[in-house]
DNA sequence: ACATAATCAGATTATTTTGTCCGAATAAAT
DNA sequence: ATTTATTCGGACAAAATAATCTGATTATGT
């Protein structure tokens, strides 16, 4: 299967998404967030933790504990997640896998795939939180 | 791991360009493809198999058999391989995964995420192994 | 006919990714 | 203090992907 990021990346970047949706609610249940996003609570639960860990997420334990975003918005890119769960050897590493593959000696495809993944790139950089949270309040609370 | 394309998918992009560079030779075995592209001979003769029953590659069997491109260069396409191993769904789904991601009810990165595979079905779509082919005669023959 | 050397097909194993479970720690309310 | 409800951490299980093995079939040359 074909695939861009993993699905613990496509659900960390939802749970920041829904998170930064609704920031006004203060922490927000790792349950909530799965029946919402309907993804299983507890790898979500465990994705959120990590993300915890990388000073992303805001995480308060015990009753009426929950998640939220830990810092302004502004500040939050999607490349975060993505290096926070991922890594970011996608961005340097072949798109085919051939052997030795560098711009000295490039597979055939390097120069096309290669721009298209500066744009990736860069949108996944250019791109803050706040940038999406009007979209994102709207279509979220749709779902 | 975020990754755009599976191992099956990537090693068998790796051995029809690989065959597309030596045409010339008839058929190459497949521990040969193998050792110069430097991945696992069973596997790549796995895939191999399933481009065969694609038509997008010919088999020999027996003594001095082997696997060559099944038709002329210009006719195939990377997004035919792609199409082969991985198939296409990833041009169709979205990228995060979010539920209901649509036109109509489009997930924060649908537009500019889409910008993007546009992109990248277009590249794989317009090029064909032909046009690879003397940079991958170049490339390839020096690994 | 026989030996050799390859693809082919199916089963099997290994590894990675995805998902679940359980119990401990934490914090709030009564 | 006790109950309740949550995160947290580690182990565990299931599923998907990657890789290997074995034997059958096919073709070539002697």
């Amino acid at each position: 299967m074909t695939v861009i990021f993993s699905k613990k990346c496509e659900y960390g970047m939802q749970a920041v998404l829904y998170l930064a949706a609704y920031m006004e609610k203060g922490v927000i249940r790792a349950e909530d967030i799965a029946s919402s996003l309907k993804v299983p609570k507890e790898f979500v639960s465990k994705i959120l933790q990590s993300l915890t860990a990388s000073g992303i997420v805001y995480s308060k334990k015990g009753k009426f504990g929950g998640f939220s975003i830990a810092k302004d918005p502004a500040q939050i890119r999607l490349i975060d997640i993505v290096a926070a769960i991922d890594g970011l050897e996608m961005f340097n590493s072949c798109v085919i896998g051939f052997p030795h593959c560098s711009p000295e000696t490039p597979c055939p495809v390097h120069d096309k795939w290669g721009e298209l993944r500066t744009l990736a790139y860069n949108m996944l950089t250019e791109e803050t939180l706040d940038n999406f949270k009007d979209k994102t309040i709207n279509k979220i609370r749709t779902i």
